[in-house]
DNA sequence: TGGGCGGATGTTATATTATAACGTGATCAT
DNA sequence: ATGATCACGTTATAATATAACATCCGCCCA
């Protein structure tokens, strides 16, 4: 969690745009749903649903793995929430609005997770899937390595 | 399975390249190792681990999951088979020299997986990672939707 | 108003994917 | 030959995810 040092903002903010996507699109943004919102973001990095599980136990009670798991599809489904399938985790989208280049760079030292859009890469994706006759609908990139950060410490 | 008609030739020159790679490398290619990685391109699309095991059953006795996972790290490891992750599956690699800008156009409707090199996508993703200053070690692109030949169909 | 519908959640059980830990046997270098 | 190393066998269990069915709850409308 390397820049973010006011980490309550991005939960209070990405919680109140939640509520209006969900309001504009007339989905119900449940009481649960807004919870295991705010516990993704509140881990700020790729998080695992036995993890969320066991966080809401404690908040919530006795929450099973289904429920957790319709959740978050709800959150992906979507765009509030990203799956990581590399390490079958889930991160909140930082922008879900502008959809859906995105893709992460995962530090393997320190779990951090930047989301990132690069319209280079989006296009250069489209451009061999129309070559191909590939009609695309999911892209998943991860790209893992090490942070800035991490880099300089060691 | 669309443009493969002399199937078992695929299976025989994947094998004997690897075989030379191993050689080159002082890898040991174990008769197990073998085995799988000949199993892995006879399904020639995505295989999950645990369909490995069940035919490597009917060939050799009681193969347990470790055995098979540890004979997928090291074909992977090795970047003769290629594990993807959002179909918790595993490929053969076509081309295990050319490496590792491969990714892959997985069709969600016949399950062939195509694997591809595009120097634009690596570019892209190699420049993107520059500007963040992050080290990338592994990248993992799939994209999944529908392929030529399906599109037509329906 | 109260019955019925559909979506969300609760609950139980189980499926699927993957690894830890430790023992045994093969291979290799000295 | 002997010890080191790597591959594989074996048992158990961890970690991830879903099927199937029950219940609840808000909403529409008869
Ligand atoms: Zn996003
Ligand atoms: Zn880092
Ligand atoms: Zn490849
Ligand atoms: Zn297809």
């Amino acid at each position: 969690m390397h820049n973010c040092t006011t980490h309550d903002d991005c939960v209070a903010d990405a919680l109140q745009q939640a509520e209006e996507i969900c309001a504009a699109r007339e989905l119900r943004f449940t009481e649960l749903r807004r919870k295991v919102l705010e516990l993704v973001w509140e881990c700020h990095g790729p998080v695992k649903a036995y993890d969320l599980l066991e966080k809401l136990d404690h908040r919530i009670a006795a929450i099973k793995p289904p429920t957790v798991y319709r959740a978050l599809d709800f959150l992906t489904e979507n765009g509030l929430v990203h799956k990581i399938s590399s390490l079958n985790a889930f991160v909140g989208c930082s922008h879900p609005l502008r959809h859906p280049e995105c893709y992460f760079l995962i530090c393997t030292e320190c779990g951090e997770a930047e989301e990132c859009c690069n319209s280079d890469i989006v296009s250069a994706v489209a451009k061999t899937a129309r070559e191909k006759d590939f009609k695309a609908e999911q892209i998943t990139l991860e790209i893992s390595g090490r942070c800035r950060e991490c880099q300089k410490v060691n």
